[in-house]
DNA sequence: ATGGAATATAACTGTAAAGGGATATTATAA
DNA sequence: TTATAATATCCCTTTACAGTTATATTCCAT
């Protein structure tokens, strides 16, 4: 219809959904770290933590830096910007909609009949 | 069950991190709608839908205003503030921390030695 | 009250993904 | 070379959930 505003890449938000990615996004919060030191932190296995970071990888929100036999992951910061855009804009465009509510719905019922 | 999770409460993004249910999000941004109304323009079933807004009504990313035997559904704002204030937080974390990486490395490196 | 429209819910199926364990790969060191 | 450490990948099982169909519920109109 009118100015769609491009729908945010579901991909994204499915990586950062589950609670064991959230959190190794949180710990790569205050630096690079590698596969070792994040499934220590998170007491996860190490298969475990290198399947979600995969998962992370896949959908760019991070990257990795080989360093002799490790893996320094970091976060990415282009998709956070994307998100950070996103939720912004719906917040705007909440603000200017949704001040009264019934008014609104009242409007659309009359419009139906 | 680890209860070791910072941050962002997954949940809101588990409920996101859906196409039906994105779009259904991005539908509700022009105003509050009906379930017969989503389930036609997104092409869904009956069922279909209201599952889907049954989840974002769990997770308090919609509420509902009855009226006769419809019910409009409307997005919530407060818990797209609450992501906008956690990727918020975030963007100015990294932009804090990853200015030079490869320093930031080194750094680590010679830590552990 | 009866019928129909709008919505919710229950029961079921199929599939994707999380989680665990074993193994392969790569790099370093002795 | 052999050994060891760090990581990735493969295989397997189980669970969670999207999607469908059928049925129940609620409300309005006649």
């Amino acid at each position: 219809m009118s100015g769609k505003i491009p729908g945010m890449d579901v991909s994204m938000l499915v990586a950062l959904a589950e609670p064991n990615r959230m959190a190794i996004v949180e710990l790569l919060r205050d630096g690079p770290l590698t596969v070792g030191e994040i499934a220590n932190r998170l007491e996860l296995s190490q298969p475990h933590a290198s399947k979600h970071l995969k998962v992370l990888s896949n959908n760019g929100i991070v990257e990795v830096k080989p360093e002799a036999n490790r893996r320094y992951y970091k976060l990415r910061s282009e998709p956070f910007q994307v998100l950070e855009y996103w939720v912004t804009s719906f917040q705007k465009n909440m603000e200017r909609k949704f001040d009264n509510l019934d008014d609104y719905v009242q409007e659309l019922k009359n419009k139906k009949q």
